[in-house]
DNA sequence: ACCCAGGGTCATA
DNA sequence: TATGACCATGGG
């Protein structure tokens, strides 16, 4: 499992290269896109992060002033706005009532993430997106990409559960935070690229990393 | 017209 | 605990 793991970093990395995650201008507004892109493709999220931006209200600070209205409207092309707007708001005032990036920073890691995870509307994969690329903790963050791919390559079954891989691959990697921010960018880049909506992934050939393919939507997998 | 996207919460059984 | 409904826009 390890090995594996490792091997499968290894080939995606050779492949695909340096990916340079998160792409944000700002520890908050890494957070901002982590809410942003729950279940929403990022093309959507861009839009809104560019509406808050053009209207200067990408800070915690003008995010808790700003009526929920403008608020939601400012995030509509991200998707769930009225939802989205209220997370942003539970975020900042969070943000803010912990004193901000300085009083996070001297917070131990498993306090931040079970503080995290009280927050509505935060789960898992939220809160350690922002762990990991926002304050830079050893953190690997488990999506539905990781899982899919994991279980073409035969690792899992595809029951386990989310605590269980983070902590699989955190070990995998030995809390190596710049190779878990690559890590988890190479596979969505790799899951965007080549895994969707085609029946056969020739990415995966090449790479060598699930050669799976897909048969009438059904998919089947080869052993890696 | 349908399916999916870098999830999470809540109600029900 | 395990499913299903719901949230909602935009691109393929």
């Amino acid at each position: 499992m390890q090995v594996k793991i490792r091997r499968i970093f290894s080939k995606l990395n050779n492949h695909y290269g340096l990916q340079k995650w998160w792409p944000a201008r700002s520890s908050f507004e890494v957070m901002v896109g982590a809410i942003l892109t729950q279940n929403t493709a990022w093309t959507n999220v861009e839009k809104a992060i560019q509406a808050l931006r053009k209207h200067s209200v990408l800070s915690p600070y003008k995010i808790c002033l700003l009526p929920h209205n403008d608020l939601a409207a400012l995030v509509r092309p991200s998707g769930y706005f009225n939802q989205k707007a209220k997370r942003l708001k539970i975020l900042s005032d969070w943000f803010i009532s912990r004193g901000g990036l300085r009083g996070l920073k001297k917070i131990e890691t498993l306090q931040l993430r079970s503080e995290l995870l009280l927050l509505h509307g935060i789960g898992p994969e939220t809160a350690d997106d922002m762990l990991l690329y926002a304050l830079e903790r050893p953190v690997f963050v488990i999506d539905a990409y990781t899982r899919r791919l994991f279980s073409r390559c035969g690792l899992i079954v595809g029951d386990e559960g989310y605590d269980f891989l983070r902590l699989s691959v955190e070990q995998s990697l030995k809390s190596n935070i710049h190779d878990m921010k690559e890590f988890h960018a190479l596979i969505v880049t790799h899951a965007k690229e080549h895994c969707q909506k085609k029946p056969v992934c020739k990415a995966c050939a090449l790479i060598g990393v699930c050669n799976f393919y897909k048969q009438k939507k059904k998919e089947a997998q080869i052993e890696f």
